[in-house]
RNA sequence: GGUUCCUUGGCCGAGUGGUUAGGCGCCGGUCUGCAAAACCGUUUACAGCAGUUCGAAUCUGCUAGGAACCU
């Protein structure tokens, strides 16, 4: 039997170290599960793992983007089990490292098969709520799927758009093609996080983003600020030096707002993990190796 | 010592007699194709005391703290 060995978390936790060095003691290769980590570019703001550490192991899924390319959970669970699959022809292990739950969630238990949008579509719903707002994306989907209208979040216009272009997209209601059912994977799955206090991961918050600034992310960000509006540059980090430097907010209220920031993303994904009964937490205060490889055994 | 003005929830900030201002933060939550995204819910204060009034954050008096000016 195989084991996906994920190594999960909030935000600066010590994900990417402990990471490394399960890879080393298992002897196999490091898949990324960070939606930004992805992209090539933005190493400072997403701490991504530096030369070195790309050196110790091999890691797949870092920088391989384009900060103009689409990316979703779904191809993310694609990617990532043909990646595993590769990596399964020579280890039994195999190391996951990621703190963005959606992904970690389209791993371990897979993401429903739905059409992929056409730019037609896309753009007549966008149209729609720029037109129509919310009250337009409300009708639409009385029509089109009142199932899902009767649970959705009414005021998230994203999700919203999303279930009507699929409704169009398939010509069934999107209810219908959601079946709720966990894929079943050909290997078994031991999740692990850093049990930080929260006061603790705060603070190494707060001091990783002194040390992002002091490492150059404000020359980082500069360079990419032509591309602001892409999704990709939708980030913590990013939106606060761009604001930074369309003159909306002053620099040290900016990189305040980039700490605040990320431990509001911290929060959510301590929330995520929270929730899930098969995150094994690992006590910071001692030597992490052995803990995770205890559990893994 | 005198005159005038000010005092709203963690912060900012409206409100001059009669529903919860609002924003930010904090805290909590949602989540099956943009997820470091998008969205939702809480947090109920008027410096203190005594009055006027059916009813006061809003009017009156006193007390406390602060600001400006005068001597």
């Amino acid at each position: 039997m195989k084991t996906l060995v994920i190594v999960t978390g909030p935000t600066a936790s010590g994900k990417t170290s402990l990471a490394i060095e399960l890879a080393e003691a298992l002897d196999t290769e490091i898949v990324s599960a960070d939606s930004r980590q992805l992209f090539r570019g933005l190493p400072i703001g997403t701490a991504a793992p530096t030369p070195e550490e790309l050196a110790r192991v091999r890691h797949h899924l870092v920088g391989v983007l384009d900060l103009h390319d689409y990316y979703s959970a779904a191809r993310f669970e694609e990617d990532a089990l043909a990646i595993l699959d590769r990596i399964w022809q020579k280890s039994d292990y195999a190391v996951m490292c990621g703190g963005s739950m959606m992904y970690i969630d389209a791993i371990t238990k897979g993401i429903d098969q739905l059409p992929t949008i056409s730019q037609e579509i896309r753009d007549y719903c966008l149209e729609l709520y720029e037109k129509g707002g919310l009250q337009a994306l409300h009708e639409k989907l009385r029509q089109l799927d009142p199932v899902y209208l009767a649970t959705a979040d009414l005021s998230n216009h994203r999700r919203l758009v999303h279930a009507i272009e699929i409704c169009l997209q398939a010509g069934v209601p999107y209810s219908s093609l959601r079946t709720g059912q966990a894929k079943s994977r050909p290997f078994r799955t031991v999740k692990l996080a850093i049990n930080h206090d929260r006061q603790t991961l705060f603070d190494r918050i707060n001091r990783r983003v002194d040390l992002m600034i002091a490492e150059g992310l404000e020359e980082e960000a500069r360079k990419v600020y032509p591309l602001r509006h892409l999704n990709s540059l939708n980030t913590v980090g990013y939106k606060e030096l761009f604001a930074m430097m369309d003159g909306i907010m002053d620099r040290e209220t900016a990189i305040a707002r980039i700490a605040k920031n990320t431990r509001v993303y911290a929060k959510k994904q301590l929330l995520w993990l929270s929730k899930d009964p098969d995150v094994k937490l690992l006590d910071p205060m001692k030597p992490l190796l052995p803990q995770a490889l205890r559990f893994i055994n």
